[in-house]
DNA sequence: CTGAAAGCGCTAACAC
DNA sequence: GTGTTAGCGCTTTCAG
């Protein structure tokens, strides 16, 4: 058995309420007694069972956070960043995946776990209205992304129709004719992919180019197997295609492999501009031109809407919109 | 307030007993009552409070991983196919980071935190042995990795040595005269970088070669950066040298960028294989010669043993070892 | 400055 | 089949 609080308050000869009261940093205790307990919780090796502190209270100092998925790249230099940032207020980050299953989404989405944390920060890719509509609305949480979701809750969207234009618009400058879409499409509502899509429809409109004949090549996941074989595919049909702006940095990696299995060069051939900004992207060859989501800046919005919403439930929700920019590297060709 | 267990059972004119022998499976309730209740804990959105079964049975259906750090894919992927795993038992996964800041580790490792796991599976790079054992006794917990670990635990050991002594020796016999190491060194206890070194060296006098003068290269981070500026550096410096084992793949990515930094091609100039098999290893140019850790078991072995302890926590300790095998690709020279 | 009483929501054990 | 009792370890409240 675990020692508990009332296994100090006997050795130490005091009420389980002095016990408390010290680990909670309370001031109404005296040096000497604070003292006793606080050697006494090392000499037992007592550690808090926040179960039972969370039954009765809350604050846990545990923040979720819940991504799509594990592997992908993207959330996990998020959850790393966000980490960083929690600790400084010595809280703790726990991440869990929403997109396993259809059961492990609906168990990652059920108050039962999201109630195990102080406050919760959810990447909606992936999810709908209706999922996120179940959340209790008491329970703190920051949404990251886009698509139609309940109003209530605060939430921060990505730029992603800039971000697209961006890179839509870098890839024309730089002289390129045909620029397919890897992971495009339109899902009907504003989803990642069918904000990503229109920006790199925008960036045609606004120049009055046409946009390429079948220039979106749709994609099972964002994935670089399933990206690489279908743009090895595109341009074995196709080679007026010239320039690949890939949905997802980890898209155009698998992008670049399909360009050079069609026998083709990056950037010489076919220009490739990702999204994300992974730190992968400095280090493949050439190094990969990207726009960056500012990450920091999201992280640190997030934590700063978490914090407000968990000190007052009642507040307006906000909704913010992240800035993006274009980082310039070796897989677009120079001015 | 959330609606609680006795909202239900009022509503359903039963006590909270029948209404938690219902939600829990047990068998001793009609079939009418179930059905009433079941309706009701719809209806009413009733969500069980997993803190405070916790307190008072075990049981959550959760695990936790703790990792070292969130950014680095290789735990991204282990993370992703373990709860794959789980989600077919019904059970859920949560990633906690250990390495952020010391204070984020003791944190990661108290008690309080695990406590609220059914058990724990726990990858040890970057702890030492004291970290470990403090580790209340009787919470279920598998260690995943090397170093000298309290042998009371459960612990699957990734075979370090065979694998790097198969890269290197694949390297060796491709030709290559310099094998250097990145990212090696000897910590002098069992250490994921010390037992990689000892595998380079063995392939070493396995054929009688010398080692390459200055043949390891430290490397305060397992990342692509430090790994890129080292590999590029050690290159000009010394042009002898035409191979690089990688501690792990992204080390290998970035020790590829330091390659063509330096002016040299892969594999033509230099071989490179890896360590770890990510994904990435596929579909960067030249796709990545590396070693794969079969992940897969190591996943299946880790909740075969966890679910073991939980079964049974007086049991003794297992110690497996896992299997490891060289994937040949184009970052080294054809036969 | 310290403590006694009450109870958070749930389940184990047993009674009916 | 269903209900009663007791209590998990902690914090809230209020009394001293």
């Amino acid at each position: 058995m675990a020692t508990t609080m009332s296994d100090v308050a006997r050795a130490a000869g005091v009420s389980v309420m002095t016990v408390s009261n010290v680990l909670n940093g309370k001031p109404r205790v005296s040096a000497a007694t604070r003292q006793r307990i606080l050697d006494l919780v090392d000499e037992l090796g007592y550690e808090i069972n926040l179960s039972a502190r969370r039954l009765r209270s809350d604050r846990t100092g545990s923040i979720g956070l819940i991504v799509p998925r594990f592997d992908h790249p993207y959330f996990g230099e998020l959850a790393a960043q966000l980490s960083r940032l929690l600790a400084a207020t010595g809280r703790h980050l726990a991440v869990e995946q929403s997109d396993a299953s259809k059961e492990a989404e609906l168990a990652a989405l059920s108050m039962a776990r999201l109630q195990t944390y102080d406050g919760v920060i959810l990447s909606v890719v992936g999810l709908d209205h209706d999922d996120i509509d179940r959340i209790r609305p008491s329970l703190p949480v920051v949404l990251l992304g886009e698509q139609n979701m309940p109003r209530r809750f605060d939430q921060i969207h990505m730029d992603n129709v800039e971000g697209a234009r961006l890179a839509t618009a870098h890839l024309l400058e730089r002289g390129a004719r045909h620029v397919v879409l890897a992971g495009g499409g339109d899902e009907g509502h504003a989803s990642m992919m069918t904000l990503r899509t229109r920006g790199w429809r925008a960036a045609h409109e606004d120049r009055g180019a046409a946009l390429p004949p079948a220039g979106i090549l749709t994609l099972e996941e964002f994935e670089m197997d399933c990206a690489r074989v279908r743009v090895r595919d595109r341009l074995r049909d196709d080679p007026s295609v010239d320039a690949v702006f890939a949905i997802t940095d980890q898209v155009a990696v698998g992008a670049m492999a399909g360009i050079r299995d069609a026998g083709l060069r990056v950037p010489q051939d076919v220009q490739v501009v990702g999204f994300d900004n992974l730190a992968l992207a400095r280090h493949v060859t050439p190094a990969l031109t990207t726009i960056d989501p500012e990450n920091a800046w999201i992280v640190e919005q997030a934590v700063a809407l978490l914090d407000r919403r968990i000190d007052d439930r009642e507040k307006d929700p906000e909704h913010l919109v992240s800035p993006v920019r274009l980082v310039e590297r070796g897989t677009t060709r120079p001015r």
